[in-house]
DNA sequence: TTCAAATGTCACAAATTTGAGAAATCTTTA
DNA sequence: TAAAGATTTCTCAAATTTGTGACATTTGAA
């Protein structure tokens, strides 16, 4: 895949993720390229949008995988977890809506809603290992955990724009933050 | 102003919170009015935003003022400001947004930017406050606390509708980790 | 029931956005 | 430097969105 090409996706899902009916003219001042360029490579805006959602279902995924993988060890899984989710960015923002946007109609015939379900379940069972092992409050269901971690990584995102502290430094609060909310 | 005001501007404010550029047959369409209507009450586009942006800064400031001066108690003043951005929903989120957003210029001619920062520094000097009083932990900078505290509320807004918990519920979820995620 | 206010239906022009052709310009690389 | 490929500029028609006039229908209060 070309640079442009690549540049114009990420530039369509960050805008996108806010505005989805934002003019395609905004796509492309984002990218710093023409409308016209734009269109050479996506036949229309439906294209764009749909190549968008697989962009974001793969790297999310993989980077989620990865996250899991990475350890046999509960915590640092969840860890590596709540990071990946942050360094994927508005991604992770859209990945986590499009699945669990009311009128998402989700279900196991699709593929991308399959692998969102494994990897939340691989997620769900972290909480309970983590639960068992008496590092997790039981009190909180993995359920409300969810949208912790995910309020979380979306915020610490935003904040990245806002904050006048570097990257590390707002990806280690978030987890100081994260742990001590569930920690029993 | 008439009950359908109201309702267009209600569900302006929550189709806007997510897709600004959205048609306003969408609007309309939520609200359960034809665009001819909604037409009536607003002149244009523009008109119905300015309208959005000053229902929820006039509505979030008196929520927040309101919680801040329930009580002499900082932690309970904390505690309502966390519930009261809950219960403005989507509102909370815009709220947050229009004064943190990167290309909105704060400036304390506006008196919406400065009612803002009044409720901010009254947030500051609660967890300072706290922090004082060993209740918060000292490494947390207040700006990131705002952070979390944003975080916290937009994420336990989103969750209302996926959950199967009560509102009541999630609320007390969301003050349990938030408090916790903070004290020492 | 009757009238007035609110809302809906239909139609239409203006404005904006979209998508694509044609030729000019810039970049890369052989 | 020359040729090939990528991008920009300019243009324009089609599609969509926007705002409004004219009139019909519904609703609520007297």
């Amino acid at each position: 895949m070309t640079d442009t090409k690549k540049r114009i996706i990420e530039s369509a899902i960050n805008i996108f993720n806010e505005d989805l009916s934002a003019p395609l003219q905004k796509v492309a001042d984002n990218a710093a390229v023409t409308r016209r360029t734009l269109h050479r490579y996506f036949k229309d805006r439906n294209e764009l949008v749909a190549v968008c959602k697989q962009t974001i279902e793969s790297s999310c995924k993989k980077a989620m995988i990865s996250a899991i993988q990475s350890s046999d060890d509960a915590l640092i899984q969840l860890e590596r977890m709540l990071y990946a989710g942050i360094d994927c960015g508005a991604k992770y923002s859209v990945f986590y809506k499009l699945h669990q946007n009311k009128d998402h109609k989700h279900t196991h015939q699709n593929k991308n809603c399959a692998d969102y379900d494994h990897i939340y379940n691989q997620f769900q069972h972290i909480i309970i290992e983590l639960q068992k092992e008496g590092k997790v409050n039981p009190v909180m269901s993995p359920e409300w955990i969810q949208v912790l971690h995910s309020g979380i990584i979306e915020s610490t995102v935003n904040a990245r724009e806002t904050t006048t502290k570097s990257f590390e430094e707002i990806k280690e609060l978030a987890w100081t933050s994260y742990i001590k909310a569930i920690t029993p």
